[in-house]
DNA sequence: CGCATTTGACCGGCGC
DNA sequence: GCGCCGGTCAAATGCG
């Protein structure tokens, strides 16, 4: 295989870009930047000046809400960046709100709030030829990556959004109330974690998320997602069967006069309490928020909910749902 | 049996 | 132009 597995320069200690980093291109950067600037910083974005690229999101209170909140919110989606080819990046440290979220941050980009969803299932590879496919809307489908990465006038293609989140996890692949399959895997540079590609299982949801660990801590887990998800998540019909304690949560944000109303889902938090309730011994090493690793994380604006037990028992399958 | 995961191969972008 | 690397495909395999 291609996998590259060890070697290199360090990304994670030395990224050149330190202040500004590009992230939709390489998501090693996504452990580095983050890092980086959370040491480097108290503000200012660690980097040479100027650099007003790094912004702090408000409030969302897991990736779910990220994911049905921050990709379709217009002040996010459409963005600061404008129509320059610069990216934008947004951090939003999940960890002071530790009580509703114990342990995930989130960092985000958009390379211009581009939705195009169709970019998906291209059959690379062993295509005998460059067919063009028509997917089930009618719409043509470019079918190939080289068509996937630029557009018509072959001009590089604009990557969808992406969000990544940072989480204290011992499990890689954590429940956000979506259902994903696993695509691929592999090894990554700098890195002696492997990097999982998962994609949305359902029909006509081009949204991919990757899953790797970050090579400076181990014990948490970096999940970048991209694209925006066409349909609800299907853990709404999960939630149903929650106790009232995730109900009740879900009210306590409502009430709070949450930003964008209540989460639609709560199915990420949700995945971390079905985990901890799952396997009781992960849950000395789960709770911990990333607050010790990164204390010089700048107070942002994130919401707190009235604090109660936002942490429902959860009786939870494996699955997403 | 159907679906999810694993895994080696392949392709394109990009840096040198 | 070449090689490295990230990303994806798809056959094989595993699992419920």
């Amino acid at each position: 295989m291609s996998g590259p597995g060890g070697g290199g320069h360090g990304l994670y200690e030395d990224h050149p870009a330190a202040g500004f980093l590009p992230f939709d291109h390489d998501d090693d950067v996504v452990g580095s930047f983050f890092f980086g600037r959370s040491a480097a910083s108290g503000g200012a974005g660690a980097g040479d000046g100027g650099d007003d690229g790094v912004g702090l999101i408000t409030p969302y209170s897991s990736i779910t809400d990220y994911l049905q909140g921050f990709l379709q919110d217009p002040v996010y989606a459409s963005s600061p960046m404008g129509d320059a080819a610069v990216k934008h990046e947004t951090v939003v440290d999940h960890a002071s709100q530790a009580a509703a979220t114990p342990n995930s941050s989130v960092l985000s980009s958009s390379s211009e709030a581009a939705g195009g969803d169709d970019l998906r299932r291209c059959k690379k590879g062993r295509r005998p030829e460059d067919e063009e496919e028509i997917d089930d809307e009618g719409s043509a489908v470019q079918s190939c990556k080289t068509n996937k990465m630029k557009n018509k006038k072959g001009e590089k293609k604009e990557r969808e959004p992406r969000v990544a989140f940072m989480t204290k996890s011992e499990v890689d692949h954590l429940e956000d109330g979506y259902r994903w399959r696993k695509y691929g895997q592999k090894a990554v540079k700098n890195s002696s974690y492997p990097r999982s590609y998962y994609r949305c299982t359902a029909p006509r949801c081009g949204v991919k998320k990757r899953v790797e660990r970050s090579e400076q801590d181990p014990s948490m887990v970096i999940t970048t997602y991209e694209g925006q998800h066409t349909h609800p998540s299907p853990v709404s019909y999960h939630v149903h069967r929650q106790q009232q304690g995730l109900m009740s949560a879900r009210a306590v944000m409502a009430g709070a006069g949450y930003p964008f109303g209540a989460p639609p889902l709560l199915g990420f938090d949700e995945a971390l309490t079905t985990r901890v309730t799952m396997n009781q011994q992960q849950q000395l090493s789960f709770v911990p928020s990333i607050h010790a690793a990164r204390p010089t994380m700048p107070p942002l604006h994130l919401y707190t909910p009235p604090q109660q037990d936002l942490l429902p028992s959860v009786t939870g399958s494996h699955h997403g749902y």
